[in-house]
DNA sequence: AAGACGAAAGTGGTTGA
DNA sequence: TCAACAACTTTCGTCTT
């Protein structure tokens, strides 16, 4: 936990819980989401085999995000060329033309692309697991020549949205669009595509994942947060969830658990967080009232209400 | 007047013949 | 490759608070 937060700004508790995975620090207490989306500041070191403790000290960890893997070498520098004879001059420039060439239209499409990548991602402010992951992603793409006829940045977007969804830290296709500048529709084609290609499977989001974000957003307290999660464990169970958006469901859940605990807020304040319309909410509001047997405690809140 | 509700038509994607 | 289909959106009129 980073030292410069250690009480809850909104309701001053101490319990705070930092999810280095997603990057989010949340208070216990009110729910409050109060570092979303901070930077993940542990090293990673995965690359590494761990049976060997020395290793690390070999260097940098490999990485996906610088475009050579963060091996280059450069045999350009200019001070070797003094140190050098007349015969090996010559060796010296065949080299480097050699090196040259070889620094093909992949790497140079890499070190764009990854350029692009680590802006969409800054903007978003994603945990550091999910651009390594997403730069992964976009290398095997590049590799395969799935690129082709595609945009540069289309693809990019396609495989941080992939990445973000492996790590359960879900972003809509909406926030992608806004970060990237890339149409909805597109980043979704191009998503679906390298998945495809690639074989990598990823399981239909939680719409769990969702909540924590859009609570936060709402200014929805714990407890409402909490009952919203509940309800969706109730409607997963109900099979009210499979074939949906999870967005939507995400949603539905939230504004059920608002009205019931007497922090109402409108259909329309939270189908714009949740990037979904008010008729979707409606609908996924509905199946939770029939299915789970909600309507007597909906009453009793209206009832409630009429007394005062 | 704003919010909630629901019907109807349209969109983009999946599935199965 | 095409048609049927499900989920979701857009739009719009009506009812409720």
């Amino acid at each position: 936990m980073p030292e410069l937060v250690k009480k809850c700004p909104e309701c001053g508790g101490i319990n705070l819980n930092w999810n280095k995975e997603r990057g989010e620090i949340i208070c216990r207490d009110c729910g409050l989401v109060i570092e979303e989306k901070m930077v993940d500041f542990t090293q990673e070191w995965r690359e590494f085999d761990s049976e060997d403790g020395e290793r690390r000290r070999a260097g940098a960890p490999m990485t996906y995000t610088q475009y050579d893997h963060g091996l280059g070498t450069e045999v350009g520098q200019k001070a070797d060329l003094f140190k050098l004879g007349g015969k090996d001059r010559n060796k010296f420039f065949r080299l480097r033309k050699w090196q040259y060439r070889i620094s093909t239209a992949i790497e140079r499409n890499l070190k764009l692309a990854l350029a692009e990548l680590k802006r969409v991602s800054s903007y978003l402010k994603l945990p550091k697991s999910v651009e390594e992951e997403s730069a992964r992603i976009y290398t095997l793409a590049v590799q395969r020549g799935l690129v082709r006829g595609r945009s540069m940045e289309s693809v990019v977007a396609g495989a941080l949205y992939a990445a973000c969804r492996r790590h359960d830290v879900p972003r809509t296709l909406d926030e992608l669009s806004e970060a990237s500048g890339i149409e909805k529709k597109e980043i979704g084609r191009t998503y679906r595509f390298v998945t495809r290609e690639l074989g990598i499977t990823i399981l239909p989001s939680n719409p769990a994942d969702y909540i924590a974000r859009f609570a936060s957003s709402l200014k929805l307290n714990a407890e409402t947060q909490s009952n919203a999660i509940e309800i969706l464990e109730r409607a997963q169970k109900a099979e009210l969830t499979s074939g949906r958006g999870p967005t939507g469901i995400a949603a539905a859940a939230l504004y059920v658990a608002a009205l019931l605990h007497g922090e109402k807020r409108t259909q329309r304040e939270v189908a714009d967080v949740a990037g979904v319309t008010e008729v979707t909410i409606r609908n996924r509001y509905k199946e939770l009232l029939d299915e789970l047997k909600l309507e007597k405690e909906i009453k009793k809140k209206k009832k409630a209400r009429k007394k005062r």
